[in-house]
DNA sequence: GCATAAAATGGGAACGTTACCATCGTAGTC
DNA sequence: GACTACGATGGTAACGTTCCCATTTTATGC
């Protein structure tokens, strides 16, 4: 209908045509029907659809100070977990009025800052970070804003900041347990450095102290996903050379772990379920690959729910106190944790899931 | 430093402590540093860094109309294809200068025409879109505004925008070839209904013409991930019966369809190889899972930064003609297409790569 | 029927920034 | 030494909203 769009109709437009005043149109617009007259309502919305008017939310933004907007900063967006958190927290933010701006760091604590920065610049009302390795240039801007912040997986010590995440010493019982329940009694733990990170410190910390407790052989190894992987495959093979007659089993701390952990066992020619293999967060081809690896699923879906459910609380209500939110994980038990049953040796365990 | 920092700093109060005017500390800041005096230069900075001041992106997008955003509309997030793009295309916006607001339909043509309209009331000056299904209802918003819009991977008949995805054609032909190379002389053709995509389209063109030149037996088969999985295994187990004894392939038009074949031969425990397999869109468990999936691998990183290049070259230049950008895919030999050879019969074939 | 409240509407002034034009020195040119 | 030109600055008016207050209209009570 409109001749030539070249500039988007302003509100004021919008209140000429319609023979009303800008405040009126803002009303309309801006969640106060109510108070309007059907008539004059219906004059504004003729008015507005005939010129394509929607309402500029740069200069609502301005205004008013609510921007709705919601942050996140992914450290990795590649990864599948990540993704899946992000999903998640970006259907929230729309059941809750917002709009998410992601920013993905790489891993790379200066574009952390920077990306830290515009996202302060474009004012939006909450952060949900999932920090990347070091934490300190995120601390700093966060102290100096004062937005409210989730932090996803990773809990830095001096942030005065929720946390979301899997229930870590949980998840670890419930894979010893597994284990343990399948007969297997030795355990290679494969995480990747700790470096800080408060999940993998409370994976190691519960490993060592769920393995004693329960009287299984432990083992840790550290492993980057940047370093080669012929020394995991020489530390793999040489547990497998030391280690007792009875039943191995490798625990991965994470999905990257599951990876490298399989890639070894592919070096060395290891059937999974021979020697057991599990990992925490379920991947795609988890199910896929030939007994199937078990996992532990992680809840995505709650955590990025809950995320940004404590996002809005603290919007609404700044001075509650800061809580450590821990979701349970789901057991997803496959072939690769189903020793070979004496009767048949190699047997096609089952297909899980 | 501050002390309550209860509302961020404005360049008014700046311009206050620094002694200097606004017109001089938005000059400072909107990237015009040369025309101000080194001591104008040195008093702004320490004003500025001591009230830990940042400019109002709203307030600039607001007065200027450069809102420096690039919105981003995902069909499916959680389709690792798309979550390349994506970090690509994100990649390339902070190096034009631009942040990347980023929206996932979930293929929903609702929240498709919703995410829209959000994206356009924040003022985005440009758009990377990769379109759901239903392509009406983003043509009509597309139209209504003027915004320089690049469509991923599928074309929109009536749209004025670049298009930028993959050579089709010649993905095709390179999986002929390589097929033929292989000795496969009958190809089993997996693809999602066609629906009117063009990629789909234009792969499922090509295939037919393809096979036609080079002799080869073909057949077609449309499966949908949302249906059941038994038609397509009683389709490929016909295939396999009826075929006559030249060796037979399975080409898979995408990921999903990759994923289904590569269930369906589980499930008729077929190995990949003696019967080929291969697809386009190259995934992580392809190198995994048993032989190693042959697959065509998108270039995704030149994909999404040619969109974005596109993109700003269009916003320097509105009136530059559409283009059509194609970028060839990689070939990734694994097992999987590897046929046994006679003298041995069931080789643990090379896994590829 | 008049005072009064309540509902419906309108008119500015902000919000924090940039664009445009005006002002001021200060040096260069004849 | 006055005129020009240019480089460095400052002031003011937008940008499109929303908020606060003033105004008009309509319903309510006696």
């Amino acid at each position: 209908m409109s001749e030539r769009a070249t500039r988007p109709p302003t509100l004021n437009e919008v209140a000429d045509v319609a023979g009303a005043s800008k405040t009126s149109v803002s009303r309309y617009f801006g969640g106060e029907r109510a108070r309007l007259s059907p008539a004059l309502q219906a004059r504004i919305a003729a008015a507005a659809s005939q010129l394509g008017f929607s309402p500029n939310l740069m200069a609502r933004g301005l205004k008013g100070g609510h921007s709705k907007l919601i942050g996140m900063l992914v450290a990795d967006i590649r990864n599948p977990f990540s993704v899946a958190v992000m999903h998640s927290v970006e259907q929230a933010c729309r059941r809750h009025g917002y709009s998410l701006m992601l920013c993905n760091t790489d891993n790379d604590p200066a574009q952390e800052r920077a990306h830290l920065d515009l996202l302060s610049a474009y004012r939006v009302e909450g952060l949900v970070i999932n920090p990347a390795g070091s934490s300190q240039p995120a601390l700093d801007a966060l102290a100096a804003q004062r937005i409210p912040t989730v932090l996803l997986d990773r809990r830095l010590d001096h942030a005065l900041a929720d946390v979301v995440g899997l229930d870590n010493a949980l998840a670890i019982d419930m894979a010893l347990d597994h284990l343990e329940a399948q007969g297997y009694a030795q355990v290679f733990y494969l995480s990747e450095p700790v470096a800080q990170v408060s999940s993998r410190e409370q994976r190691l910390a519960r490993f060592h102290d769920g393995s004693r407790q329960r009287c299984l052989k432990e083992e840790v190894y550290h492993h980057s996903p940047d370093n080669a992987e012929a020394p995991l495959h020489a530390a793999l093979d040489a547990f497998m050379q030391r280690a007792g007659p009875a039943p191995k089993a490798v625990l991965c701390a994470n999905g990257n772990m599951t990876l490298a952990a399989l890639r070894a066992f592919q070096a060395l020619a290891i059937r999974p379920g021979d020697t057991g293999l599990m990992g925490i967060d379920e991947l795609d081809w988890c199910a896929l690959v030939d007994p199937g690896i078990t996992t532990l699923a992680q809840p995505t879906k709650a955590i990025g729910h809950t995320a940004v459910d404590c996002l809005v609380k603290r919007l609404t209500n700044p001075t509650s106190a800061t809580t450590d939110i821990q979701h349970p994980p789901t057991l997803l038990p496959r072939g690769s944790t189903q020793p070979p049953s004496p009767s048949r040796p190699f047997s096609s365990a089952s297909l899980g899931h």
